[in-house]
DNA sequence: TATAACTAGATGTCTATACCAGTTATCTTA
DNA sequence: TAAGATAACTGGTATAGACATCTAGTTATA
């Protein structure tokens, strides 16, 4: 029902009517033509068209000329940062997701976790290893570093809640951005065991170094994903 | 200057015209009023509406009731951001990217084809088959499938240039977004011999699907990367 | 029978006009 | 001088009608 002289928009009052109808509909089925709905309710087909505009441009529908108006197919929602997090991921495809914290401690860094976050060998760093799970069963191996004299004072607490909050809010150090290679590997026999699977089998190694806006490194991440049961997802936005 | 009996829409000569006009300007500033493109170029308010209502909707205007329309603060969307393409990448590492292009052809979808791209079974598409190799040695196989009926009149030369632009500025198609997919997994007899690897060798399996502004994908493109030379990267901007 | 022409109906473009509703500066008045 | 009214802008909403162009059927023709 349109209610003419109200102060709502006419053409608002029209685009949650069709909204309502869409809802009665499956995604490619057409709508009443521009004149019909003009009739129907006794308005301008130039209002009626400015209704229908604003779901086009919602994505709700799709004008097919000399056709109709359709209601549009399902709209793909993509996340924030392009990348999805394990943790929704694998929400999305109906698992429920786990972290578990295998070992958190303060070490000496060595050769190859200096030259990685570009600092001198045997400065502390915080060496952090998780096991990523989905429905109980292994996914992941995640082994993070994090220098100590830059992420000070971190305890397993806050590793476990939110270590971005953590380094924005507490220590109020700026993140700038992050680089991540993947590549396809086969598994060795160290990790076989905790991933419960064979030598040999698929798996996708992943290394992410985070910096600050100073251009300090303050985390690398080493991750070894199951080949067979993880795939990575990224959405792009143009 | 606009033309009045052109075959190209007086609306959409304006927002050219507007588009250079903002070009001259800086974020913040005023364009215009409406009344006056009205009077300057003889057209209708509406067409000037018209014009506006796209740029606005492209984020290139932002108009403020009673005060005016004014450019637009920076646009935060980049183009396909945080990935490297092949080139790129290749370049980078100071090796020489080549992509041979193994077949184009035109087919009749099948099943499998059909469901990832969600057209009907038969409907002809496009098939490309690309070879990416990096100092003359190969590092991926690349099938790309475009249906033929949103792609028209695709030839191989406008693959081998820029499949993208031609979509945009020749077919007049909005380009929305892009998901993709990696995982690992081992290599198949039928991949060896191109990429010149032994099977059960690892190799990333890369998905990528390319959707228009109307949700249609446009594009599904599956590639093979050799796990022992590929590494994909992925920068991120907080 | 195959092809071309027509037709009905859909969206696309465009006009000219009217009035509504915020914003701002100026002018009037107490 | 300060407060309020007003005028002159801005974009927002809405109308009625015209013609263009595309699509898909139907009809007429070679």
């Amino acid at each position: 029902m349109i209610i003419k002289d109200s102060h709502i928009p006419i053409y608002f009052q029209l685009e949650m009517e069709i909204k309502e109808i869409v809802k009665g509909l499956n995604p490619g089925d057409p709508i009443s033509s521009e004149r019909e709905f003009s009739e129907k309710y006794d308005i301008s087909r130039m209002t009626v068209r400015q209704a229908i505009n604003n779901l086009v441009n919602e994505g709700i529908l799709v004008r097919k000329r000399g056709k109709g108006t359709f209601v549009a197919e399902q709209k793909v929602e993509q996340p924030l940062s392009g990348l999805t997090s394990f943790s929704e991921d694998m929400r999305s495809r109906g698992l429920k997701p786990l972290t578990k914290i295998l070992s958190f401690q303060q070490i000496s860094s060595d050769k190859n976790i200096a030259a990685k976050l570009k600092i001198t060998e045997g400065v502390p760093v915080y060496e952090v290893s998780r096991l990523r799970l989905a429905d109980e069963s292994p996914m992941a191996l995640e082994i993070s570093y994090l220098p100590a004299n830059i992420i000070t004072d971190l305890t397993e607490n806050t590793v476990h809640a939110s270590l971005y909050e953590y380094i924005e809010n507490e220590l109020n150090l700026k993140i700038s951005h992050a680089t991540q290679t993947l590549e396809s590997s086969l598994a060795q026999k160290s990790e076989c065991s905790i991933l419960q699977i064979e030598e040999g089998d698929p798996v996708l190694l992943i290394e992410r170094f985070s910096y600050l806006q100073n251009g300090e490194a303050f985390e690398y991440v080493k991750s070894i994903y199951r080949g067979d049961r993880y795939k990575f997802v990224i959405d792009m936005k143009r």
